[in-house]
DNA sequence: TCTGGGGTCCTAGGACCC
DNA sequence: TCTGGGGTCCTAGGACCC
């Protein structure tokens, strides 16, 4: 039993039914308020009338008219949570927040280390639950069982506002009866495919052997649940997991079409994204421009960059740049742009394009790093002008390991053919930057 | 007035390299 | 002019989680 799974009980709307009083005892529904809006937290009461998390708001509106419609209020809920962090790191350093109000903790790093007893198990998390209703105001629930997966539904079956210990041997006892949808990795998708096989509980998925699940759902998925649906976990209770990505999108009020306008837009999301890279210390090497066609097809274009950057100019340029490959002419009802590919590191400068390589000319490089000089030489990255002898005038649309993509462009058929060249191709070579369109979001 | 925003992980195909 | 296989990088899409 040496895993604790941590789950605050509604917590958004306890939150607020704790800052208000006249909130309590009544249906709360934090979520967004505009036309598109989602639930994102809704208060026991409120779930009793059918409503839950991702339905939309409009379904949540007629399902339950009299509740307590409220936009959230992020600052607290991440105050409150890191007290509640605090609370679990006291009881042994290796904690897991999976969210603001979830966390799994090692009990082997406590100084009593694993409880040997259901009973000591039970005490302690009795503290927890104890410590963290006083110092915050809301109540958790608690699991606590010898794995991630067992502890995680633990918690589950506790909810809410209780404490369950899975002893040990009884694991499958536990597990067997519940639907496949109780299981991490079973969403609506693998859910169906298999039911259409009979597959209803994790019994009757532990009863498939191994190799029909890698057939039926690809080798990681089939593997990984076959294992779960056996009780067999030894995932690692894991306290520090850097970051991969950074994105930030938004979701529209009503469709939107035009082009400056949604140009405008990604150029203010890369603005965005920028700040929280430089505030996390983080830079990047694949943007991303995430789409959200009218009738919710969603695409997505990256580029790679040569080597890392957290700079606005270079993100925004990119991004904008990528919303060039796709048809918004039907009308978008989302944008988003992200960075990945994560260091904690910047190369300075290397890209700015006026202030482009006064970068150490290396001799003597070995052969395995001839490629990467040629890219620091050139800088050649997504969104750079480019011209070539041959096609004419185009931009950068991607590179990487000795190429280099160029996208061109002509006045009367647009968006050109797109060619790839090496990256020491003499006949490209760095076009002067175009002319800035005015802000279409200023004027709007 | 169906369907948010922030993430993670996996797959598959093509390019390229050995 | 005949056939491989493995490995990495990149892109796009999809499932899933809270």
């Amino acid at each position: 039993m040496r895993v604790l799974h941590l789950d605050l009980d509604a917590f958004f709307a306890s939150v607020e039914q704790r800052d208000k009083p006249s909130l309590r005892g009544k249906p709360v529904i934090v979520g967004g308020l505009g036309p598109r809006g989602v639930v994102s937290t809704a208060s026991y009461e409120a779930r009793v009338f059918g409503v839950r998390s991702a339905m939309s708001m409009s379904e949540a509106r007629s399902r339950c008219p009299h509740a307590a419609y409220l936009s959230g209020r992020f600052g607290v809920y991440r105050a409150v949570s890191a007290v509640v962090m605090a609370r679990l790191r006291a009881l042994s350093p290796v904690v897991e927040p999976l969210s603001l109000d979830e966390a799994f903790v090692d009990l082997a790093g406590r100084d009593g280390g694993v409880p040997s007893t259901a009973d000591e198990a039970r005490a302690l998390a009795s503290d927890l639950r104890s410590t963290i209703v006083d110092s915050t105001g809301v109540t958790a629930s608690v699991g606590v069982a010898g794995s991630k997966l067992m502890a995680k539904i633990a918690s589950e079956q506790a909810k809410p506002d209780g404490l369950v210990v899975v002893e040990p041997g009884t694991e499958l006892d536990v597990l067997h009866p519940l639907p496949i949808r109780a299981l991490p990795g079973v969403g609506p998708a693998t859910a169906a495919r298999l039911t259409r096989f009979g597959v209803k509980t994790v019994g009757d998925l532990a009863r498939i052997t191994e190799s029909d699940l890698v057939d039926l759902l690809g080798e990681a998925h089939g593997r990984s649940l076959h294992r779960l649906s056996l009780a067999h976990d030894s995932r690692p209770v894991s306290a520090e997991r850097e970051s991969k990505s950074v994105s930030v999108e938004d979701t529209f009020d009503r469709d939107l079409t035009d082009p400056a306008l949604l140009a405008a837009i990604v150029a203010r999301l890369a603005e965005r994204v920028a700040a929280r890279l430089v505030k996390a210390g983080l830079s990047g090497r694949t943007i991303t421009l995430k789409t959200r066609l009218h009738d919710f097809t969603t695409l997505s274009r990256s580029a790679t960059l040569p080597a890392p950057t957290d700079d606005v100019r270079v993100l925004s340029r990119v991004a904008t740049r990528l919303l060039d490959d796709v048809d918004t002419t039907g009308g978008v009802r989302l944008l988003g742009v992200g960075v990945s590919g994560l260091s904690d590191w910047v190369q300075d400068d290397l890209f700015v394009a006026d202030a482009r390589p006064s970068r150490p000319e290396v001799a003597d490089e070995p052969d395995g790093q001839v490629q990467e000089v040629l890219h620091e030489r050139r800088g050649w990255s997504p969104g750079m002008d480019v011209v070539h002898a041959v096609h004419g005038s185009g931009w950068v649309w991607g590179s990487g390991r000795g190429r280099v993509t160029v996208r061109f462009e002509t006045a009367s058929t647009p968006p050109g053919p797109v060619r790839t060249f090496a990256v020491d191709d003499p006949e490209l070579t760095p076009a002067p930057p175009p002319v800035v369109p005015t802000d279409p979001l200023a004027a709007a």
